[in-house]
DNA sequence: TTTGCATCTAAAAGCC
DNA sequence: GGCTTTTAGATGCAAA
């Protein structure tokens, strides 16, 4: 990286820009907390229906494996595809 | 926990009920990693014009942590507050 | 955890008994280090000898993940036989 | 890389020379795992007597980086001696 | 060189 | 309230 990074000709970081990079983060983070809240609200009301949050997690995260591995089958499918001189 | 959560007398697990949790919970997974490829986003931003994200992430952090701060500080006056007959 | 840990009654941490600890760790952590190399000089070999190391680490990806999800999936099972009262 | 990598001139890849690599590294993985593990332990074990697994974390590291440093003083001295005429 | 990726550590949350 | 699992952050390595 150069060492003029973020820095102007006067030697100076622009700090109004880094400030608007930075709040545009923490509202992110803040969305973002949100949702996790939300998340953990929907598995407390299903363990308050009933159902085991531990076997939950678990089928989502199952879930979310096998979607992680198709795409990947999909991926190597694309670079055998390549190596077989496309 | 019982050992007949979310298991009804027959025996059964409520499948369509556990379902629509589980999606609620899976859409909302979706959001949040979206929200978290977009934060990803804007440090990308951030550092090609020249800023260097791991200071920013350092100062989003120190922010983080100042909140939380006061936030507990507000807390203790209330408790204050309390204590002393409202 | 009690403020003595690692400490005895005269107030001196027991420095024969962590350094002992460390140089266990420090001969691990080297044997780990030399197997790395091993399986970086593997790949070197193979795609001396042709093959693609990138879609080699993608097949070996593949297949921990399968590894992975086999294992989670008796887990999950596991949960199930003791949700439904074992 | 050329085109052709991994692939006899019939335009199949080589299966069993591939697996035979495959399989050295999944076996290399498996004890750069195991070793992991017992990394692991050892910390387990340390704190079980009472020291803080974090310190000796920061212990570890700082030796290693010490040998580098050492290492690499060594070089350099190489470096002079040869420059000089070995 | 730089970007992306995978590993590893440090912090947080949930559960018992 | 400890303990384990989860997540964020940091570092090191490999591909482009």
């Amino acid at each position: 990286m150069e060492a003029s990074a973020g820095i102007d000709p006067t030697g100076e970081v622009n700090g109004g820009h880094l400030r608007s990079f930075i709040e545009r983060i923490e509202r992110l983070e803040e969305e973002k907390r949100a949702i996790a809240d939300d998340i953990k609200d929907v598995y407390g009301e299903a363990k308050s229906t009933g159902f085991d949050p531990k076997i939950m997690r678990k089928i989502v995260s199952l879930r979310r494996q096998d979607k992680h591995k198709r795409a990947e089958e999909e991926e190597i499918l694309e670079l055998y595809m390549a190596a077989l001189g496309d």
